[in-house]
DNA sequence: GTCAACAATAATTTCGAGATTTTTTAAAAA
DNA sequence: TTTTTAAAAAATCTCGAAATTATTGTTGAC
């Protein structure tokens, strides 16, 4: 057990991941299941069953939990172990009113102290993740990991002038709680809107550097999502 | 090893836990010691010497110190262990800049939203708070422990009829970091201000419901304890 | 039939030894 | 002297069994 970073006998390890360590394995694998929805809301996370489905020993597993339940994915009872984070419409409206809160700030700061470096990345995101949503519309079901990648990105990419180390910890956080909504909602996929004319009008707006403009569009954008969500979250929330 | 909840063969047990497993005890322990000062910021946290500080076994603490690098107490990087987070200026001024944004958001909504209840709540927690500062001016290094829990408690009193989750969350993430500058600033007391002028004047804005005005005078509250901290960390901040 | 006490079962939590990796030390080569 | 290489030491990381705690099921008293 040396090169390869997953455990001995088992073969669900994910290609994407770059772990070194196997609790970093760990904790990419489940963090990834709990985000695509695989392991659904308020599902008990037993070791038992963790371990015979993963191959991680007792400690590794306990350590990557400890790991998501910092990061809000998972929660942990003392002595009565660990649950999938439930979710609800409620904290799905807080969570992305308190988004839209950090991500509009970092925006502000992003469009009005980026430099060509800046509109370089956002370009280059902005351009990848078009083609993304142009082969999305083909063939929709596929590409659900790339888009959500891409699309990080380029929000990212939009945000990364803002020089606030902390907010963009804090927005990581937030962002990657809304991920996990969006991906869950887009089992039962309803897109139906233009998702693509929405970043088009946000990215041409933050190249004008139009501060109001970029937040007003990005914070209805948010919004958008949010109403989507909304209404396809319900059928599945009574886990 | 069943009610007394640390280790066995050990007395560093500090009496104010009511930790339920010893990875609860752990994790309480090295974050008081790290936000005190006791742990330095930078210092290498080997197994063998904390196995011998406190008695924890290795995946005991390891699990404590990997809730710590949620919380951005502690560092860690792949084989190569944790470290005490460092401190700079840099991310002092980053984190107050950020922690205002946030706190400022939440009495906004608070002080919009508090009822009765939340008046009483921070009539109560002032009150508890003047006591300490006044007992503070005459013996001012005994009660370090007690100021900052009094302090804190004010400072979320007043913000705890803002109704979001995750504002409070990322609030709390923030509002630690900043105790811990807070705390280690103080190691070379330099108070010399009047901070209780300063908390009265938040409080009578708060109860008068006067969101601009109690808004500024906290905001301006964060600066003075910012452009105080910053004069002293300097001093130790070679580590 | 309900409840309490107790036993049996199942799950979580903890420990420490061994495997793996990094760091240090020392010797050899350039 | 400086750099390379190799061996030794030290530290981290992982595992699975043992200890602890929670849950379930059964029995008997009221």
């Amino acid at each position: 057990m040396n090169i390869d970073v997953m455990p001995s006998g088992n073969a669900k390890a994910p290609k994407h991941t770059m772990a070194r360590s196997l609790v970093e394995a760990a904790y990419e694998t489940i963090r990834h299941e709990i985000l695509n929805g695989t392991l659904q809301p308020g599902t008990k996370l037993r070791f038992e069953m963790l371990r015979k489905r993963f191959g991680f020993g007792a400690s590794t597993l306990r350590e990557a939990l400890t790991r998501l339940v910092g990061e809000a994915l998972v929660t942990s009872e003392e002595q009565r172990g660990f649950k999938v984070a439930p979710v609800s419409l409620e904290d799905l409206a807080d969570l992305t009113r308190t988004r839209k809160f950090v991500e509009l700030e970092a925006l502000r700061e992003s469009i009005r102290l980026g430099d060509d470096a800046w509109e370089g990345r956002v370009v280059a995101a902005f351009h990848r993740l078009s083609k993304t949503e142009a082969r999305l519309s083909a063939q929709p079901e596929l590409m659900q990991d790339e888009f959500e990648q891409r699309n990080r990105e380029f929000h990212l990419a939009l945000i990364s002038a803002c020089p606030s180390r902390w907010l963009h910890h804090l927005h990581g956080i937030l962002y990657q709680q809304s991920e996990r909504y969006r991906r869950i909602s887009l089992l039962n996929r309803v897109v139906s809107r233009d998702v693509h004319a929405e970043h088009k009008s946000v990215f041409d707006a933050a190249m004008a550097r139009d501060v109001d403009l970029a937040c007003r569009l990005e914070g209805e954008h948010i919004d958008r999502t949010l109403a989507v969500m909304s209404k396809v979250l319900p059928l599945e929330a009574a886990i």
